[in-house]
DNA sequence: GTCTATACGAGGATAGAC
DNA sequence: GTCTATCCTCGTATAGAC
């Protein structure tokens, strides 16, 4: 915590000297750099710049470019995981148990806005392997099988419970994916990715989810 | 169409000296190319050993690599337009109209499974000027009064339109830009973009819609 | 219109001083 | 543990021959 003063001169000197402070701001910095720019267009120098750390320190620390994704990519996935395992809550209706776990999910995400970009670049630019590595299959299995669960119970209309996961994971996290574009839309246009914006998205998306799975009567 | 016999050793030659093939040949590669990779990440020597023609040829034509990403998507988002234009069919109703758009909007995306992905890395990495400069207002705006139109008649249920029509066009999207993954989930796993999948992805989607925006009884 | 050769810059990675 | 300097590859773009 030394506060060496910046010789204004030279780049930025050891503010700190210690992997606790160096590691996280390379992280923070380099999960933005990743959900703009995906792996191969991300810069390395973008993200030092970014923690206010030289270059050399990525390497030191993370060996490669692609042991940061890796970092990176871990650590955005870790809350949709909790998200996940919270809502093995048994007992609940297939109903509810649904919407409590898009409920998490949408909470998770609103937590950490740039997840969602980070993981549809993994899905469009990689081959598969960080889905199968970061163990991403519950994500889309468990509601799945919840779906069909409630679909069995006669709790939810009749449906592909396969894609009913996809339409359902598409649902809550296309919006921070486009929010860029969002934002570009005429008529009152607040940040979507501000906290009423959020809000509002998990209001929309739960209804919708609720209703469009629901039996008809 | 004078076949010149390819000699082999060189790298290929004028099998054609007609931009009439190298100009569709070019957009074609590059469409694959940047809704892989992004613009950043494509490479400009990718594309030309995809069409079979020099790198030279791809500034001949287009003068820039971002020239030609501009052509690329502008041609992408034709159908898309054209899927918009026809579906002003007036006197349906708001829950046809909305119907029959979505399914065009579909078949549009079945057309060209690349297309959502393109705009999807558009929008996650652009700042919004080719949203704008493609006149991509439309997809969303024309949904939304769509809804407003069918909650003010009572046919859907009381939502904001504006987040109703982005998780629209999220149903519809978001399959195509996830594909590379769900292709890697267990199970009955055939291809997510063959015809057979594509279609069973339309139906649910336009199930999903049609229960998710239908006001309730 | 098509191809070859090359200028020029950007960026990942490493070596070694402090 | 941190920083500077440097290497080397890759990629856009252009000039000019055919």
């Amino acid at each position: 915590m030394g506060p060496t003063a910046s010789d204004g001169s030279g780049p930025r000197h050891a503010q700190t000297r210690d992997r606790e402070v160096t590691v996280p701001a390379i992280l923070a910095a380099a999960e933005i750099e990743f959900a703009t720019h995906g792996f191969s267009a991300a810069r390395t120098e973008s993200i030092a710049a970014r923690a206010n750390v030289v270059k050399g320190m990525i390497f030191h620390y993370f060996q490669s470019k692609e042991g940061l994704f890796e970092a990176v990519l871990e650590r955005a996935y870790q809350p949709f995981n909790e998200a996940l395992d919270k809502s093995l809550d048994k007992n609940l209706s297939a109903t509810d148990a649904l919407l409590t776990f898009v409920e998490r999910l949408l909470a998770a995400m609103a937590e950490k806005p740039l997840s969602p970009a980070i993981f549809m670049l993994e899905s469009i630019q990689g081959r598969g392997e960080h889905f199968r590595r970061l163990g991403m299959f519950p994500l889309y299995i468990r509601i799945e099988a919840l779906l069909k669960r409630g679909i069995a119970a006669g709790e939810f209309r009749k449906m592909d419970p396969r894609h009913g996961a996809i339409n359902i994971v598409g649902l809550c996290g296309f919006y921070f994916c486009a929010a860029n574009n969002l934002s570009h839309l005429p008529g009152r246009s607040r940040n979507p990715l501000n906290k009423q914006s959020l809000a509002r998205h998990a209001a929309e998306v739960i209804a919708f989810v609720r209703k469009g799975t629901a039996a008809s009567i």
